[in-house]
RNA sequence: UGCGGGGUGGAGCAGUUGGUAGCUCGUUGGGCUCAUAACCCAAAGGUCGUAUGUUCGAGUCAUGCCCCCGCUACCA
């Protein structure tokens, strides 16, 4: 490995558009703090850097939703997020945000660069174009009924009924979000990233010279390298965000995830003076701390831009996380499925070293992991309260009571103290490579070792006993205790730093550097410690947890619609319209799922004038035996399309609910095959 | 469907280059009483998703299949 000067950790940017949940920081906050603080006890060099993502489309839709500026929005979430990163004690050097003018400058500045270097390609492309407002229309500015669902809200990047991802053009009757008119299709140019012309560089780099990412990160980075990179728009057509800095570029914004990433650079200027020092020099190692949902952006996209602007450091390495569920649910900002941190703060005031604990247990390092009230009491009442908190407070206690609070005397330790004393420093080597390595769940489990090694050193010397009979010992024990503490002062600094404050304040003492651990001199005979300490936890009692899962039960039933939201009725038509369409009652003859297909069933249904296949999407919610011999009713005259190399003659009909349940539509009472329905 | 990740005692996870399966919590039994009924010791509990194969030997390598997650495809 190379030799480096100094740390450049990045954790990713929060989109400012909403608030923060304990998934953004067991992911991604809480790995590079520990990360961060770690290197900082061990005096090294080192910047962590952070801020709001405030661009792109979605902030300008909640804007014209709420009736507000996308400048009001961002202002809104930025400080609510700052603040709660601040309350958990995540210790960045500097929370920025990308709409201040020195993101701008530098994002225009990386951009302006590359041009100049002929570093992007400019093509032409038939945008959905809105001539009332005269603007060109971002996808999810587009609005139109979606084809695969009828849905007629679909936007034109997704449709959120059915989840089905859509291009705007695909969209029937789309309409525009800002006047409500029908967008005309018109030619725009954009600047395209040729990310494939940087794939043979990227394959090298990574595939090649970084085996060493995690299995996640690397495996999804093969397997887009492998699949071939393409051309990548960075600009758009919009007028929130880091204008064009080009001449003949109209108003034309950069693409938001152009500009995201390069909010670490700008971060780190405003910073610093000396921000190219960690920049540009190949001694410094830059890691990025993100989640599962943006390795390829910062292995692939993000790295290519570097390279292409040509005098930036690329990352050493970017230890992504896999996502946190909640109870057994994935965490949904839309669906109110989370536990916010500012609320958590608000039920549980103080306790921001429980939360970070048992966050950084659970981290999803290697696969999606699930985060259970059930289970932060537990880490709580047993391990933090019942391990860590207690033996501190044995310790404080029996010193106060033999030794009015003075440090006593080490003396001469036998074998067994010596082997404890000699154990401490193990520790750090354990601890220092587990951080290092990025296995921050085994680190802090190894750190809070050192508890239980003290809890067992008291059981087996048993000071409160021999106390009488022979008090030089228990003062070679208290003395040795007092160090074991003032070691978990040191090593729980990177994973609990609240906690670790009031240790020091216990023991009277101040702040070591990391190399300390492992000494047991670091308080000195006779040095007071505090007489009457509070505890370090306490317990969470079944009352607040059932309280919180109480919480999420209801925010579970606000989320299933009292009044469903049905689409509104459609236009009139005549009824030579409703004449055209032939439907009619079949039988299922025949049943069988489509391969290679989820969704998809393939029937024969005796139509009464013919046998005729139908496919239809009905795989999820009926199996092939239960429909063979059921009634159905169906199109007969649809043209007949191809599905999945599959002609199908017609559409079964169903009835689906808002919370999309299937009914199939059948005869209430026996009739022929063949009958019409009209 | 394609690609990626994961599937290890009741729960959550480790298992480096193949060599007797570990940790935390929980459970059961015992010890201790300085401590927030906390602490310490011991025990029970796994044919490592599944089937073949490579090997003297596989949780660890190869191939097929099954299940879960993410992206992707399919819903006339």
């Amino acid at each position: 490995m190379k030799n480096f000067k100094r740390y450049l950790v990045t954790a990713a940017l929060p989109y400012a558009n909403g608030p923060l949940h304990i998934g953004h920081l067991a992911g991604v906050y809480i790995p590079a703090d520990i990360y961060v603080r770690y290197l900082r006890l061990k005096k090294q060099d080192v910047l962590y850097i952070c801020g709001s993502d405030e661009h792109g489309v979605p902030i300008t839709l909640r804007a014209r939703k709420e009736g507000t500026t996308p400048q009001q929005v961002v202002d809104q979430y930025h400080s609510i997020i700052e603040k709660s990163f601040q309350e958990f004690g995540i210790s960045f050097d500097i929370y920025s945000r990308t709409s201040k003018p020195v993101h701008h400058q530098t994002a225009s500045e990386f951009f302006k660069t590359i041009h100049e270097k002929n570093g992007f390609i400019e093509k032409t492309s038939e945008q959905y174009y809105d001539s009332e407002a005269n603007q060109f229309l971002a996808d999810r500015y587009i609005i139109g009924t979606c084809p695969r669902c009828a849905n007629e809200n679909a936007y034109g990047d997704q449709c959120e009924k059915c989840g089905t991802s859509l291009s705007p053009t695909e969209l029937i009757n789309p309409r525009s979000a800002i006047s409500g008119t029908a967008p005309i299709l018109k030619e725009t140019s954009h600047w395209y990233l040729p990310l494939d012309e940087w794939e043979p560089f990227l394959k090298k780099w990574i595939l090649e010279e970084h085996k060493e990412w995690k299995p996640n990160v690397y495996g999804q980075c093969k397997s887009w390298l492998d699949a071939g990179l393409l051309p990548r728009a960075v600009s758009r057509d919009l007028d929130w965000g880091v204008p064009v800095p080009l001449a003949n570029a109209g108003s034309k914004v950069l693409y938001v995830w152009f500009d995201a990433p390069i909010g670490y650079i700008s971060a780190t200027k405003e910073l610093t003076p000396d921000w190219e020092k960690y920049w540009k020099s190949e001694d410094t190692r830059l890691i990025h701390f993100i989640g599962k949902d943006n390795i390829v952006f910062h292995c692939i996209v993000f790295p290519a831009m570097l390279k292409a602007e040509g005098s930036y450091i690329l990352p050493d390495n970017v230890p992504a996380n896999e996502f946190l569920n909640l109870e057994n649910e994935k965490i949904s900002t839309s669906r109110n499925w989370a536990v916010w941190l500012h609320e958590y703060l608000a039920d549980f005031p103080q306790r921001q070293d429980v939360l970070r604990y048992t966050l950084t247990s659970i981290a999803p390092e290697t696969s999606d992991n699930d985060f259970t009230w059930k289970n932060f009491q537990e880490k709580n009442n047993n391990e933090l309260v019942a391990m860590l908190g207690n033996f501190i407070n044995r310790v404080v206690v029996l010193t106060n009571k033999y030794y009015n609070g003075n440090t006593p005397e080490l003396g001469i330790p036998d074998a067994k103290d010596l082997e404890v004393i000699n154990t401490l420093e193990q520790f750090k080597t354990n601890v220092e490579k587990l951080i290092e390595e990025f296995h921050f769940r085994d680190a802090q489990r190894e750190a809070m070792n050192i508890a239980r090694l003290g809890n067992k050193y008291l059981a087996e010397t048993e000071p409160w006993r021999i106390f009488k009979e022979n008090p030089e010992k228990v003062a070679t024990i208290l003395n040795i205790c007092i160090q074991i503490t003032a070691n978990l002062s040191i090593i729980l600094e990177p994973f609990l730093p609240f906690t670790v404050e009031k240790i020091r304040k216990i023991l009277n003492i101040g702040t070591f550097e990391w190399n300390a651990i492992g000494s047991h001199t670091l308080v000195p005979t006779g040095h007071k410690i505090d007489a009457a300490p509070e505890l370090l936890f306490s317990k969470i009692e079944d009352a607040e947890i059932e309280k919180q899962i109480e919480k999420l039960q209801l925010s579970k039933m606000s989320n299933a619609p009292i009044v469903p939201q049905f689409p509104p009725v459609k236009e009139n038509i005549a009824y030579t319209d409703f004449e055209k369409l032939d439907i009619r009652i079949g039988t299922i003859l025949e049943a069988q799922k489509v391969p290679k297909a989820d969704k998809l069933l393939q029937f024969l249904v005796d139509s009464g004038v013919d046998k005729r296949t139908i496919v239809s999407g009905l795989a999820l919610h009926y199996t092939p035996e239960q429909m063979v011999g059921k009634k159905v009713t169906f199109i007969a005259n649809l043209e007949p399309r191809k599905i999945k190399g599959i002609e199908s003659h017609g559409m079964i009909l169903t009835a689906e609910s808002p919370d999309g349940k299937l009914a199939l539509l059948a005869p209430e009472s026996e009739i022929q095959n063949g009958s019409l329905v009209k």
